[in-house]
DNA sequence: CGGACATTTGACGCCCGTCAACATGCGTGG
DNA sequence: CCACGCATGTTGACGGGCGTCAAATGTCCG
């Protein structure tokens, strides 16, 4: 738990709500905070709740019978959890970094929402670019190479990060090899073995364990597999 | 072009709405009909309409620059489609068999979404589930094994196809090879030689090219990796 | 009946997974 | 402060699962 002044900032800049509705979304909202590691719930657990995400980095992930995993998706701030879960969560959330997140009971959000269709279109939108960035994901975990998929990896991140940074463009990972492989369908030690010849090739730079410099954003691009085709 | 009248039934039974909701919406809905392989829209079109599939089967797919392509999805009757775009579809999708489609203007159809939270909700639910069906697919590309993906897919089209048959389940497999392949991340040399195993297995057989017959649907969810974890 | 296409089957090779050893970083306690 | 231990990451050797290429067989429809 922490104080709600930074939630309520976040609630004001991510939703689309006057006053009154920024006040009655705050009074079902309780913080939750996380430490690395820690699991905000499994696959299973009864979805009485909505996060948002205030800060930090978390993985949605999945497994089979005898443990192989797949990370969904990493969620990081201003981004929602839970939404499109009907009576029990299918995936398992655990936090990458510390996290801070936002708690809405379903319970409450709701009714909120057939109140309020700004906010309505708002989840709306967030779960259709969800669907579309799973149907990428989709592709990449069906067709592309492990080069493609590391290529891709890093230029989502950028794009992601994106902060008014020309190049070179430092990218924070806050995940490890493990979460990495995991999330491109690989092993740690592909992933490191295709980072060490990304490094030779001149494409990108380990400054320190947790950031890449992203050197030649053109050659990854060519490596991602994309091409030209629709940047859509 | 065809007929209304089976897409005024099949809305009528598709879509929780009253009288009135339900004329309001047939006045806005169009026939379309698609012979095997007519594409109906691609990657990039506008994407101003919303589909229900009244009959038939398509494909919803995805491809790289240098032609690898990925089938997203199968879609069959009482599916939706281009329900996630926004502004332009971000795949294309091709008629398997001869389809009849019910064709919405989203410009037409989303004032009465506003008006109809009953319709609302139960285009969301869809969205929800097909998110659902997304990560459980990334799971499936990211993770599993040639047989493993098979095996799924045949108890999932088991699944979808249900009508109280008991043992042995004979399931319609109105795709090719080729749209298998590229459903699975494998390739059409894989999924012959995987079903002439299971064949050999007593798993199935194939009473002709366009029917699976499901002798064992015991072993092929072993064969399927999901295990008994969780049947959420 | 014949030709085009889909499917199956076989031989072979490569990408990436597996197994193992080693390096590096980091927190803890002496 | 440094030694130690454990987790994480890197690198190497090797093998297997699945892709690639090719040819045979089956199937559909004109």
């Amino acid at each position: 738990m922490q104080s709600d002044a930074g939630i309520e900032a976040l609630l004001a800049r991510q939703l689309p709500l006057d006053g009154e509705e920024l006040s009655r979304l705050q009074a079902i909202a309780t913080a939750v905070a996380l430490v690395p590691q820690q699991s905000l719930f499994v696959s299973g657990d009864l979805a009485r709740h909505v996060y948002l995400v205030v800060d930090g980095t978390l993985r949605v992930q999945k497994s089979l019978a005898d443990g192989r995993r797949l990370v969904i998706a990493f969620v990081f701030g201003s981004d929602f959890l839970g939404l499109a879960q009907e009576d029990r969560y299918t995936y398992g959330v655990e936090a990458v970094t510390p996290a801070q997140l936002c708690r809405f009971r379903r319970q409450h959000l709701e009714p909120l929402l057939d109140a309020c269709p700004r906010l309505r279109n708002r989840l709306r939108r967030t779960a259709s670019s969800e669907l579309q960035r799973a149907q990428d994901r989709m592709l990449l975990l069906g067709r592309k190479t492990a080069d493609e998929r590391l290529a891709s990896f890093l230029l989502q991140l950028a794009e992601r990060h994106e902060r008014a940074e020309g190049p070179p463009h430092v990218v924070p990972l806050p995940m490890n090899r493990r979460d990495i492989a995991d999330y491109l369908g690989l092993t740690t030690e592909t992933v490191s073995r295709t980072f060490t010849q990304f490094r030779a090739d001149g494409l990108i730079d380990f400054p320190d364990a947790h950031r890449a410099v992203l050197l030649n954003l053109e050659l990854l691009r060519e490596r991602s597999g994309d091409g030209l085709d629709l940047p859509a």
